[in-house]
DNA sequence: AACGCGGGGTC
DNA sequence: GACCCAGCGTT
C-alpha cells in the first residue's frame, strides 16, 4: 500500500512559505494556462515570464489569439527557442473555436484532442482551471515518486505505469491546482535532480529514497558549505499532524 | 521505446 | 564542455 496521507499537504505547506511566484499562477483561466504551458515546454520559468506577459497583454483570450497574424505569433517564440511551437499558438485556438465553439472542454480526453496539448498539459488545465485530478507527471514529478517510494525505475520515468498511477493518487487532493504548483517549486527546489536538500526536506521521515544515503554520503559531503548556504533560505518544517 | 528540438542559464 | 529546463510530435 502506498502511504500518501502526509504528503500533500506538507509540500503546500513548504509551499505556502518557500514557493515561486509566477503571473499564470493567478489565473484559472485554461486559456492562460495552455498558452502558458505551450512556453513553459522544457523552458525554464524564469525566462517565460516577460513572453508570457506581454503574450497575454495582446492576445489575452482565444478569439484575438484566433484572428492573430502567423508572424507576430512568431515574434514572442523567438527569443524562448524550439520555434516550431508557434505552430501550436495558431492551430490550438483553431481547434478550440471550431470544435467547442471557444470554450475550452473539463475532460481529460478531450483536451487531448488539441493541437499541442499532451498529457502533461491536459492534466495541469483540469488540476488548476477545472479543480480535477489527474495523472500529471513531469520530469520533476517522476523523479520526486521514484525517489520518495523508492522504486528505482531507470529510463523515461514520466512513462512508467506505476509513477503514473501513483501520481493520480496524489493529485485526488483537495485542492489539485495548488498542489500542482507546489510540487513543482518543491521538486525545483528542494527534491532537485542533483544534490537534493534533503536535510531541509519535510518529508525526509518517511522519504524511502536510498539514492539519498547514497547522496548523503558520497556526492553532497563534498559539497557541505554549497548545502549550508542554500539551506540558510529554507526553513525545515514540522511535519503536519492532521 | 527512443529521438530531436533550441535558446539560455548553471555547474 | 556537459547538462538541464512545467513536453510534444514523430518514428
Amino acid at each position: 500500500m502506498i502511504n500518501m496521507v502526509r504528503i500533500q499537504p506538507n509540500i503546500v505547506k513548504w509551499y505556502r512559505i518557500n514557493g515561486r511566484d509566477f503571473p499564470w499562477r493567478h489565473t484559472k483561466d485554461p486559456y492562460k494556462i495552455m498558452i502558458a504551458e505551450f512556453m513553459l515546454h522544457r523552458t525554464k520559468a524564469e525566462q517565460v515570464v516577460p513572453v508570457y506577459s506581454k503574450f497575454i497583454e495582446k492576445y489575452p483570450c482565444v478569439k484575438s489569439l484566433f484572428m492573430a497574424k502567423g508572424n507576430d505569433i512568431k515574434k514572442f517564440t523567438a527569443h524562448l527557442g524550439l520555434h516550431w511551437r508557434s505552430r501550436h499558438f495558431i492551430e490550438s485556438v483553431r481547434y478550440i473555436i471550431k470544435k467547442f465553439d471557444g470554450k475550452f472542454p473539463d475532460d481529460y480526453d478531450e483536451l487531448r484532442k488539441i493541437p499541442g496539448i499532451g498529457e502533461y498539459i491536459a492534466g495541469a488545465i483540469m488540476t488548476v482551471s477545472f479543480n480535477k485530478p489527474a495523472p500529471v507527471v513531469d520530469s520533476n514529478i517522476a523523479r520526486f515518486i521514484n525517489r520518495y517510494y523508492g522504486l528505482n525505475l531507470d529510463g523515461e520515468l514520466r512513462r512508467k505505469r506505476e509513477i503514473i498511477r501513483i501520481a493520480y493518487e496524489l493529485f485526488k487532493y483537495k485542492n489539485p491546482g495548488l498542489f500542482l504548483f507546489a510540487i513543482i517549486d518543491f521538486t525545483a527546489v528542494i527534491c532537485k535532480p542533483r544534490i537534493p536538500l534533503c536535510q531541509n526536506c519535510p518529508l525526509e521521515k518517511e522519504c524511502e529514497n536510498t539514492e539519498i544515503t547514497l547522496c548523503k554520503n558520497k556526492i553532497t559531503r563534498p559539497n557541505q558549505q554549497q548545502k549550508k548556504q542554500e539551506g540558510k533560505k529554507y526553513q525545515k518544517l514540522e511535519m503536519d499532524s492532521e
